[in-house]
DNA sequence: ATGGTCGCCGAGCGA
């Protein structure tokens, strides 16, 4: 079974270029983010006709998550525990999460759309939003440790974890997706006993599925903040991981962000 | 140095 993730940055002006990749690519299951729309407004009838099915968690403008599964998807669950809960202060309205688990032909994975918050400007409100995020994504990771099933926490985590996942990493210094906080917290989610799957099979470093469009694909100034975390179970699985960078270059438009996958026997 | 570009949607925000 092949999973990527990608954020599409908006799906209905990624559409065509999303479906291109889809039949050229032809992962199994997808997650996409930062879709920037609401559920009725998910061009839902493209991706089924690709054989997909979809799971949306949308949102006006900004944010949004989705799922796409060419296997039946159940236990749909959108949202992170603990972000809607007035008594403990944390309000959380963002779009960021979408967790579901595919019945494939050799077993189950649960797999999860995550878009982290960015967290800029650093340091401030949003930044610290953003570690109390992670948190509840580290807690919610380990809970579902305690299942012992294959899992693929996905998405755009918004963070740098080395300096070899930057070309510059000087110019980093000073944002949110660079910070030691940032880096630990994706350490913690790690250290539960999640695999960073793309890291275990390269490496080397200086593999980027982000470049923002200010110039920096012409200099291949990119950043790896985009990854597939899998338990113990799910690595055990893991047979090849790879990111699909020529989708920077490609079409008019392109997102500033390309897929990243993992290939599992499931 | 601190803008450059996108996409939201119809002004500025978020990235």
């Amino acid at each position: 079974m092949k999973i990527a993730t990608w954020n599409v940055n908006s799906v209905k002006a990624r559409l065509e270029p999303a479906l291109a990749w889809l039949k050229q690519a032809q992962p199994d299951v997808v997650a996409l983010q930062e879709i920037k729309t609401v559920d009725e407004g998910f061009p839902r009838e493209a991706f089924e006709s690709l054989g997909y099915a979809c799971a949306v968690h949308g949102q006006k403008s900004y944010n949004g998550v989705a799922l796409l599964s060419k296997y039946p998807m159940e236990d749909v669950t959108p949202r992170l525990p603990g972000g809607d809960a007035p008594s403990n202060g944390i309000s959380d309205d963002h779009a960021r999460y979408l967790e579901a688990v595919i019945s494939g032909k050799s077993g189950i994975v649960r797999v999860a759309s995550i878009y982290a918050p960015n967290g800029n400007p650093w340091p401030g409100p949003k930044f610290d939003y953003k570690l109390a995020w992670l948190e509840r994504l580290r807690v919610h990771a380990k809970s579902l440790l305690a299942l012992e099933e294959p899992v693929v926490l996905m998405g755009d985590y918004n963070i740098i974890p080395q300096d070899k996942d930057a070309r510059n990493p000087k110019a980093w210094l000073k944002d949110a997706l660079f910070q030691p906080e940032s880096q630990a917290a994706l350490r913690r989610i790690e250290n539960l006993g999640y695999t960073d799957a793309f890291r275990a099979l390269h490496p080397e470093g200086g593999h980027y599925s982000f470049w923002d469009y200010f110039g920096s694909w012409e200099r291949d100034n990119g950043i790896r903040i985009d990854h597939l975390l899998l338990s113990p179970q799910a690595t055990d699985r893991l047979t090849g991981s790879g990111i699909d960078r020529d989708v920077r270059g490609a079409g008019e438009k392109p997102s500033d962000h390309v897929p990243v996958w993992v290939e599992m026997t499931v």
